[in-house]
RNA sequence: GUCCCUGUCGUCUAGUGGUCUAGGACUCUGCCCUUUCACGGCAGCAACACGGGUUCGAACCCCGUCGGGGAUACCA
């Protein structure tokens, strides 16, 4: 293989709902790739052991096949540089760090949490950089080897110089220079054994022979250390070109989160977007053809555009324009057969039907009360009146804060099935001292739209869980929403109710 | 707080010193088409963050201010 053959990558981190700004990178790795005859790879980024999932990583694979953004290489079809899921690349990575400590690029750290806590608010207090102090940098190379051997608890921290500027290049914004004195000794081996992001994407971007790392902004600030690392292992770093964020729609365009907005591609989905809409609409934010025209092929995107005229403001991931394009998708690509398949494929085929029949069973007189009874299964949100959203006893502030809690509390479960729904909600319904009959009554109305409905917690689990979050945060925002002051208090409620348990 | 990035209509963008009294698209408003709605057609509202330079000339180059974002974790 040529030092110039094109190899990039899109490297998610399984710790949740397959996020569309991981589809946005995912697009813009392969379209490069592309181009240049290269190579475009997946790698799974599980090394937070307590947030990592196989239910969330398969999420992200089947999301991105779903878009039609496959990869050459990867941990589901292989390839030269496996296993590409970092979770079964440790001992490479001990293997590193070894080398880094050996040759006095690292160090082990035994400081405990509370230390560098302490340590950072003293900094700050004094309006200083909060780095490391660098206290366990001294300490000399044997005592830290026996202190290791007999068994105290360590990190593996790397060296970054006291002085100095560092310069870098990014491909979108040209020169960037940043003091070394504003740079953390990062810690690159955590107590467990694994390695931080740093030093895993670092050594795999290099045995995998990544040549250009097209990623999100926010690791522009790591770069130095990322640039520091391929020195002292002796390698050639890649090209760095970093991407701007989504952002949300909102009054300061905030990073795109769930909070404000359905992030889920899976949301996409199952509200009833077109993966090429979709592809479209993430192509569009940057870049645009030249005749103005801005519906576009996925295959016309990669033969036209160009990285580097990509535009740097933050941008505001449009759901009215994606709508907009969605619309006219359904509406030039497909006659009523194909249209006909495409809505079978959604969500009136078999597999999901057959799921509604034995809820709605029991309450059809009719078979044609069929429509009115089952038809929150078909849609995004659902009409909701506020006068039905009440609980007995209850503000209208309060409910919203009983649904904000239940978002909070469902967000956290592994797995979104009836019986865990159940479990959250009679938790709740404990905890706040509510008869669980007289709690569900909001939640069926922002659910299902209706009093009358079928079973709350089966219903929920056929939704899912960016149905089910959507429609709670509107039916939130029905009865006032909640203020960033009430929000912090709310949270704190909820941590007295739910941490001790 | 500290460091880094960034700044054209509400939003996505075109624009790389004169062709800009700034173009397109979404949204919104009005009109036309039409059995309703939608689509389609036409029209309209609406932006170069601000202040200094450089230049014959600046949205475009430089400096400062302000705004926004990100990083500041044994998360990625």
């Amino acid at each position: 293989m040529t030092s110039s053959a094109v190899r990039v990558r899109v490297a998610p981190s399984p710790t949740g709902d397959p996020h569309v700004g991981t589809a946005y990178q995912a697009l813009f790795n392969l379209a490069f790739a592309r181009q240049r005859e290269g190579k475009f790879i997946l790698r799974i980024e599980d090394t937070d052991r307590a947030r990592s999932t196989s239910e969330s990583e398969h999420m992200i694979l089947d999301s991105l096949n779903w878009l039609g953004l496959g990869w050459d290489e990867g941990p589901d079809v292989g390839g030269p540089h496996a296993p590409y899921r970092q979770s079964e690349r440790l001992p490479i990575y001990r293997e590193h760090v070894d080398r880094l400590l050996a040759d006095g690029h690292a160090y082990r750290c035994f400081c405990t949490k509370e230390r560098l806590d302490a340590m950072r608010a003293d900094h700050r207090e004094k309006k200083e950089f909060t780095g490391y102090d660098r206290k366990c940098r001294e300490i000399p190379v044997d005592e830290s080897a026996s202190r290791a051997e007999a068994g105290e608890i360590f990190v593996v921290r790397m060296k970054i110089p006291l002085e100095g500027d560092c310069v870098m290049r990014d491909v979108l914004r040209g020169e960037i220079r940043k003091d070394w004195a504003s740079v953390d000794d990062q810690v690159i081996l955590k107590s467990d054994g694994f390695p931080t992001y740093h030093l895993a994407n670092v050594v795999d971007d290099h045995l995998m022979e990544i040549s250009h790392v097209i990623r999100g902004e926010e690791w522009i600030s790591s770069v130095p250390k990322h640039l520091k690392l391929y020195e002292y292992f002796g390698w050639e770093p890649p090209v760095f070109c970093h991407l701007p964020l989504l952002r949300n729609n909102d009054a300061n365009k905030s990073k795109l989160s769930k909070r404000k907005n359905p992030t889920s591609i899976e949301y996409y989905r199952r509200a009833g977007f077109l993966p090429e809409a979709l592809v479209n609409f993430m192509g569009m934010i940057g870049w645009t053809r030249a005749e103005g025209e801005e519906k576009f092929t996925l295959e016309q995107f990669i033969e036209h555009f160009d990285i580097e005229s990509l535009s740097l403001g933050g941008t505001v991931f449009d759901v009215e324009k994606l709508r907009w394009l969605n619309a006219r998708y359904i509406r030039e690509d497909y006659d009523a057969a194909s249209l006909l398949k495409l809505l079978q494929g959604w969500a009136l085929g078999p597999e999901y039907l057959e799921k509604i029949v034995p809820l709605a069973q029991p309450r059809l007189e009719t078979l044609s009360d069929w429509g009115f009874l089952t038809a929150f299964f078909f849609a995004d949100c659902v009409p909701v009146r506020e006068e039905d959203l009440t609980l007995k006893g209850k503000e209208p502030s309060d409910v919203a804060g009983i649904l904000q809690m239940s978002v909070w509390r469902l967000e956290e479960l592994a797995s979104f099935d009836a019986e865990s729904i159940q479990g959250v909600l009679r938790s709740l319904s404990e905890k706040l001292d509510i008869k669980l009959r007289d709690l569900t009554r909001p939640f069926y109305v922002a659910i299902t739209g209706s009093k009358a409905s079928t079973p709350l917690f089966d219903s929920m689990e056929l939704l899912g869980r960016d149905l089910v979050r959507t429609r709670l945060r509107h039916a939130i925002e029905l009865l006032g929403g909640l203020s960033t002051k009430k929000t912090k208090a709310l949270e704190k409620d909820y941590r007295a109710l739910f941490t001790a348990s």
